[in-house]
DNA sequence: GGTCTGGCTATACAAGGAGCAAGCCAAAGC
DNA sequence: GCTTTGGCTTGCTCCTTGTATAGCCAGACC
């Protein structure tokens, strides 16, 4: 079992006198929160680039695929890129930017726990080093390469950190 | 920019040609497909036990509270144990299980994610080592410890994959 | 000019998440 | 036995997400 979970380091430890104001997880689920935008993000991941495979692989409607890719284009996700098929006329195409590709470990994350946590057997599709072929995990790491259990992870204020927009206040980090 | 996706390997990389059945992803989001859920999963790593806890902290209603603790409670994520403060009647609180402490790289990678990209100053939180100070990170890597990048990841179906009941079919696994 | 086609939009609707406010309930303590 | 308290439920409402179905529209080709 889990049980323990991490360590509140410093002012962090009284739960009851800090919010989470400013928490980068409330923010990313605002762009991303839905099931719609990550199986999008997967799709593009997958190399699908065109409205109709997007619908059409996920399996939703085109009204759902047309709003989820106008929303994740315009917080900058995935880029319109014109392209042109011989007999048709040319036509936008969506290409993960970087941003849209830097939530490719949280993608493979979700992906392992429901592979290890949700299958009734094994997992149906693996990750790999393509040029190795050696298994691909998401882990927790340290620059010096330690992977941690989540008892021995802290949590702690940037003190580098100030709020976004004047009066810096000094309790609500996160 | 990124633009280049993952390979897919072998029959898959004919997108038209199969169909993301059993993706753990889709499973995954089933469960922890929405905001409330992951904030609540985000204070049980926090240590937050108690419903008031996770009502106030989150800023969500009594009601949305008891509905994704029920929820996640139900699904094996979290588990209820009794507690009893003096003057008070024993009561639950809602300790994480295996299951729930295993999302942990999924809500650290969102945060990082959001760290990056949707934070307009520097990030609030830092995640590191509670021993040595050192930071964390979400990283793919294989057991080697080699990082890598989007397009040098390979997805290949797993050959000891079979469906879930009966009939296993060939030509629809993720 | 007419038609076809793929991408996208429009209308109408159902389901679920979540807010507000009030109420319920099982001890503990008076 | 009445009140208090914290946890949880209920009724009602709004908003968002998603479905189903149908229609629009800009070219390319005839």
């Amino acid at each position: 079992m889990g049980g323990m979970p991490v360590v509140m380091e410093g002012a962090l430890a009284d739960l009851g006198a800090w919010k989470t104001d400013h928490c980068s997880l409330v923010k990313a689920l605002e762009v991303v929160g839905t099931r719609s935008a990550l199986l999008i993000l997967r799709e593009a991941c997958y190399g699908t680039t065109r409205f109709s495979g997007f619908a059409g692989r996920i399996g939703i409607t085109d009204r759902a695929a047309a709003q989820q890719l106008r929303r994740l284009t315009e917080a900058g996700l995935l880029a319109k890129r014109p392209y042109r098929e011989d007999g048709g006329r040319t036509r936008d195409e969506y290409v993960l930017t970087e941003m849209g590709s830097d939530l490719f470990p949280v993608i493979v994350a979700l992906m392992q726990w429901g592979d290890k946590h949700l299958q009734d057997g094994p997992a149906p599709l693996h990750y790999v080093d393509h040029e190795t072929g050696a298994p691909l995990h998401v882990e927790l790491r340290t620059e010096t390469g330690d992977t941690l259990e989540l008892e021995q992870v802290g949590v702690r204020k940037n003190p580098a950190w100030h709020a976004p927009n004047r009066t810096p206040q000094p309790n609500s980090p996160s």
